[in-house]
DNA sequence: TGGTTGTAAGACAGGTCTGTCTCGACTATG
DNA sequence: CATAGTCGAGACAGACCTGTCTTACAACCA
């Protein structure tokens, strides 16, 4: 055994030579949104992150003045990694008409819900974890979800409709929908959204490519998880 | 001051004569509904029960043996008060076509969105708290969203569809979308999703009352909320 | 050699939670 | 009056929560 490998890197991987102990901070930040995504904000605790990161309490108390700031840089990152890293990026991969990129949101999302580890939307969780309307968390999740109907406007734009925000509002209703169903258990959630929304698209005068071939070009991606 | 008016009936009403007190259960259920409806169950203590239903602790738990058997409670209820007493009874209210009463949903829904105290879906609130997907509370809540997806798939029978239950999950996203986005601020959640419906409806050729006249019939209804 | 910095480990305070138990006041019945 | 049962009030145990503080150790530099 090399005698370099102390305590303090052991809990996590990249130990080895080589690959540099992560820091603190980013052991914290991953295992904050390893832990926020999957199990909420309420139901983990401070102790909990700190035991699984292997870091001292003391070190997350310097790094986040409060758990209120933790779980405000969990969304920031839930935002970084899931809706720009992961769904804009495997949407906006897609060529195609801008109506097939709107519906491509709904094969991404097929995928993600037939994931074994599907945790759903942190931001619909967390928003719904807090009663309190003016807690600047939830406050917080209000505004994340409002960043992923700026895409949605966006993709709206492009394909031309009349309202683009009216288009916007109408499609996230039908991806929250399809979510919550998809935690219900419905694994087949994203289709019966995709459904729908060749429907809305159809009566906007939107046009998509037809029978769904000439869509499959993305790569799988990274999954919605942090590294 | 009436010398009958001792302290068990204080902070409720029907002290009055005549009005004779709730029993200490009835009490329990109906705190317990108000609090948790609005609140969820994981923010609401047993405490915070006992201290606004002015019951001691120990009859509490001589009717529900834990917390958990108190939300079980709750839930029951939400289903008799608010899907079957609320949601079915207004929607059958309306004569019309089968198809009027699918899209009276929507309808009913934009009286509930605009409600200063709008408390979102119980089912999908406490289900969204919950991470362990086998606790009995989250199958609970599973099961009372299949209740309401039954009776959809009961008017889309009535509807003469082709897949009553295709149609009826597909509703079901709608309602369950629009309600997060009301949730998060959009008061006219309700249109935009009986805008979508009236699409999904056309398209699997129901015949619905085209202008929206003619489906005013409803009284207002008791609200949502306990007694 | 000695001093400084960073941080893991963990004790601690003060609050909350669920669930149990005791006590005293009130009511009903004989 | 007497006795038994019901129930509100509240103390309590044991667990958990957030946030603070102390101690000890490792690394680095002069």
């Amino acid at each position: 055994m090399a005698s370099g490998a102390s305590k303090r890197t052991e809990g996590l991987a990249a130990s080895a030579v080589g690959a540099r102990p992560a820091s603190a901070r980013e052991r914290i930040d991953e295992t904050a949104y390893n832990l926020f995504s999957r199990r909420g904000v309420r139901a983990v605790g401070v102790d909990e992150v700190v035991a699984r990161s292997g870091v001292a309490k003391m070190t997350l108390y310097r790094h986040y003045p409060s758990k209120n700031h933790l779980v405000l840089a969990f969304l920031r990152r839930r935002e970084e990694l899931w809706t720009r890293g992961w769904l804009q990026a495997d949407v906006e991969r897609r060529s195609g008409l801008p109506g097939d990129r709107l519906l491509a949101i709904f094969e991404v999302f097929d995928k993600w819900f037939r994931r074994s580890d599907f945790e759903g939307c942190s931001f619909i969780n967390v928003m719904l974890e807090l009663d309190d309307e003016s807690h600047p968390v939830r406050l917080a999740t209000v505004a994340h979800l409002a960043t992923i109907r700026t895409f949605l406007r966006q993709l709206a734009t492009q394909a031309g409709v009349n309202d683009p925000d009216g288009l916007a509002r109408q499609w996230h209703i039908l991806m929250k929908g399809s979510i919550v169903a998809a935690g219900e258990g419905d694994a087949d959630a994203a289709l019966r959204a995709r459904e729908i929304g060749r429907l809305l698209l159809q009566h906007e005068g939107v046009d998509t490519t037809p029978a769904g071939r000439g869509s499959e070009i993305g790569s799988p991606g990274p999954a919605p998880q942090g590294s």
